[in-house]
DNA sequence: CAGTATAAGTTGTCCGGACATTTTGCCGAG
DNA sequence: CTCGGCAAAATGTCCGGACAACTTATACTG
């Protein structure tokens, strides 16, 4: 059946077959490594290899001195974009710069409730922007950054529009971040944005409306930017094969 | 210096650093495996564990038989998005369908051109359709599907938008894709369109123009959509740390 | 000189063993 | 009954060794 390359992938090839057909559910104890040598005639550093290329596949957990538990029927499909910095995720180039121009509180409607997940009335603190081109200074869009007025965030936040960039850059360094998510809509360009922008409103607008989360699930904050006509271009590859990669 | 943890990531560690610092540049070779064992007082297994770790990251490719590589001076970072099929990728539920209605030759004129990476006026095929509800039928959007029109393509593509349909998916298989580019942006409603939909030409529209590569790096195919006004939504999750991870 | 066989060097696979760390359930003390 | 300690079980770390597969350079042959 599995007969070809090394006998931790024709291992690894059976026990995702296993899985897949439904022998132990989401959730279950998977045989232990013991069992696995055993059951397959191999050693525990062979059985071992095996599970890892299934951990990394998003197909089995593992917890040290509890066992080994199905978390996947099917191997994970990652489409993955390398970043080096938020900005690129974001595909501003280091040729732009945001800028803060006022801060201002405000009681969540119900479109910056449902932004912020939090309930209609609350405080909230809005920071309005614009990012422009570092050398030309060109305006490329307008951006109102939004938190809730905790008090923590109040007073880190609530002072001036250069410490409140400062503020929001820490809050989205990389190693607080887990999930990005990444709203794209056109809509007629409004009247507020229109002026500054200097083009007609009503004329079609992209809007990006972003939502930061930390690692434990929380809100950071959300950002939402309106672009004249701009493009924006995101380029995500498929990870590699994790069974059979050598 | 990197007192805590395994052995092995206090290796990787001070590899890590090293390859910061520019001891080995991109490209070059490091130390082999039984070097670092006797560098470190480590055991080959202890060796191989930091370098698959530094590996995983992104920083060194190795070759059996040759050695291992610098690849890049700092580890990877890599937002990712877990998709089950393509569908999954550009947003679309399971609850809708895209139909072709009709097939046509086209000389690619420069926007074509430039989807396609083609020289200008080279010979393409264009398929017309669009994605429906597949309960209520209720039209969401109007795509154009682009192909370079070689021999082969020709004969798969060139014949009922049925087959032409399925020749897409196929096309478009998990196993063959590699890399997905999308691009958004906001455009006023094509008058060709705006029948289609019932909206208003001139409207705010959501363009998204999507091209698909293989592994080998070549555009299998450009697919452009205009949306009324919908949302697309893209959540990405920032990977594990795969140095320190367990 | 061209091409081929050979040898050395490097990473990949696989085995066996030992001890550490973490989790879990059991059992007894209070 | 509750709590703590203890032992069993499971995975994590680390060692040593052996051979296989692949790459590269060398030496040899025609």
């Amino acid at each position: 059946m599995h007969a070809k390359g090394p006998r931790y992938q024709q291992v690894a090839a059976s026990l995702i077959d296993e899985i897949k057909q439904g022998r132990w559910p989401v959730g279950e104890l998977l045989p232990t490594e013991l069992d696995l040598c055993e059951r397959f005639g191999v050693s525990r550093h062979t059985a071992r290899e095996a599970l890892r290329r299934l951990r990394d596949a998003g197909m089995i957990e593992r917890r040290q001195g509890s066992g080994t538990r199905v978390a996947a029927l099917a191997p994970r499909i990652a489409y993955e974009q390398r970043v080096s910095s938020i900005e690129d995720l974001l595909q501003y180039g280091k040729a732009t710069k945001l800028e803060f121009s006022s801060i201002e509180r405000r009681a969540a409607d119900r479109t910056i409730a449902q932004w912020l997940d939090c309930s209609l009335g609350a405080a909230t603190i809005c920071m309005h922007g614009q990012r422009r081109d570092r050398a030309s200074r060109a305006l490329l869009c307008v951006t109102d950054v939004h938190v809730v007025a905790t008090p923590d965030a109040e007073q880190r936040y609530g002072t001036t529009p250069p410490l409140a960039l400062a503020t929001m850059l820490a809050d989205l360094n990389i190693s607080r971040l887990s999930r990005v998510e990444q709203s794209f809509a056109a809509i007629p360009m409004p009247k507020s944005a229109a002026g500054e922008l200097n083009t007609r409103a009503g004329a079609p607008a992209l809007a990006a409306l972003r939502r930061y989360f930390d690692r434990s699930g929380k809100l950071i904050l959300a950002a939402h930017s309106v672009h004249p006509g701009n493009t924006f271009t995101l380029s995500m590859s498929l990870g590699h094969d994790v069974i059979a990669r050598r």
